[in-house]
DNA sequence: TCAAAAGTGTTTTGGTTACACCCATGT
DNA sequence: ACATGGGTGTAACCAAAACACTTTTGA
């Protein structure tokens, strides 16, 4: 797809290009993605600007006749960030019947959420109904739109329940990060304190871990060591079962 | 909703149907439900049978424009169970680009699970596509139409990692129980052998099981004793975030 | 009397939690 | 020197797993 394609894909996800190509689209259906990156320690999510509202909401596109939902959710993905193959997956479907622009049909939407890295990702707004497409950290987000505050509750408490199950440390970092940058995102997922010598200790023993060198002193007194994930080893880890959640 | 109006009802829930009332429903999109009982103690499922098909299939319908789509759900197993106010729970959205009647529109299914009261359930087709409607043990159900089987799987996948946090054993078991029974119960959804010592010694300290009586022998050796669960003290369990899982 | 199913308690073990001290560095 | 953040090991505790014997009753 070339980049003038791709600029009118992006139109014809938005909500007003519905009505002259209603017929490439499933009416009624759309999919919502909450998209996790990890950036100064910080879990932050990916939100959309509403030119005419003024307001934030979670980027969403609407399903076309030749693509399963799934597809809807990568396509949706790569028009805002640039990436494809990540680890995207379904959580919820929000059905109520209050759903939808005020005035407008009403929407059942597919909920997805995207482990994606950060540094790699390009925010793009579709440049139509929505000017403006950044990182907000999670905490201190504003409210969203919709139901997408609800949408982005139901992501966390889904990521939550599957921080064990999921390659969630190695998609979120990449790249080289220390322990306590990793404890953060576990706090920040799991809504409490962890202790810091159990946590240090549980990721050692799990084996999946290189450390990598020292990191040269930030914004720290002493420098921590800078880690990597082995990906073998975690592919390994999680084929066994082993739990990866704290 | 008297009876004439139910059988009305019913029959606009069959595909064939949507094309003349096409305007009351969202197109292209449906619910199934995987209904979970308990009989005997096997866990079994409801199933209905498609007339000229010769085949089986999870009871299922289609999205009123006036219902959420969690009302779907609900309707589809109060017109195939006469149930209301079960416990019934949304566990995937299926949206493959192959789903569909073959040769027909494209459909999104969302799938539910149910666990009802086996006793209080009255099987009824909806007499127009299928001619039978009736539970079948998990393990011995003929293959299903459609991605049906998937669907079943995934409930059952879901049921597992639930186990511990939703009232199971309540549900499919409301009135006097054995621990052998129950234990079935848990080893069919675990998919593993359970050990009767720690399984017995664990329900046990849970403290929501009342022993009501020693069991008339039906078909063992020793008359195990019969238990019911205690409604309160089980919803107080859930409430502390006890573990119910084995 | 023997085979089959049911009831019960103890020991072991492994993982989670709690907890205290030393190290490096910028102020 | 001291305040701040980082690294490490040990003891206590609890829940799960492993495990053996006795009771009942139909054949």
């Amino acid at each position: 797809m070339d980049s003038r394609d791709l600029r009118i894909d992006q139109a014809r996800t938005s909500i007003e290009f519905l009505g002259s190509d209603a017929h490439e689209y499933l009416p009624h259906l759309a999919v919502d993605c909450v998209v996790f990156g990890v950036h100064e320690g910080d879990l932050r999510i990916l939100l959309t600007h509403w030119t005419k509202r003024d307001r934030w909401s979670l980027p969403g596109g609407f399903v076309r006749n030749d693509e399963s939902v799934d597809e809807t959710a990568s396509r949706v993905l790569r028009m805002r960030t640039g990436l494809d193959d990540v680890f995207l997956e379904q959580f919820h479907t929000f059905g109520s019947l209050d759903r939808g622009h005020p005035g407008a049909d009403r929407f059942v939407s597919v909920g997805y959420y995207a482990l994606v890295d950060f540094s790699m990702a390009t925010p793009t707004p579709d440049g139509i109904l929505t000017d403006e497409c950044r990182w907000w950290n999670l905490c201190g987000r504003p409210d969203l739109l919709f139901d997408h505050d609800e949408m982005v509750a139901r992501a966390l408490g889904t990521l939550r329940l599957q921080l064990g199950t999921r390659p969630i440390g190695l998609t979120l970092f990449p790249d080289d990060f220390t322990l306590p940058e990793l404890q953060r995102l576990y706090e920040t997922v799991l809504g409490r304190s962890l202790d810091r010598r159990n946590f240090q200790k549980k990721m050692r023993e799990l084996g999946i871990l290189t450390r990598v060198g020292e990191k040269s002193t930030e914004n720290s007194r002493r420098a921590p060591y800078l880690y990597r994930f082995d990906a073998e080893k975690y592919a390994e880890a999680l084929e066994r079962g082993d739990s990866l959640a704290y």
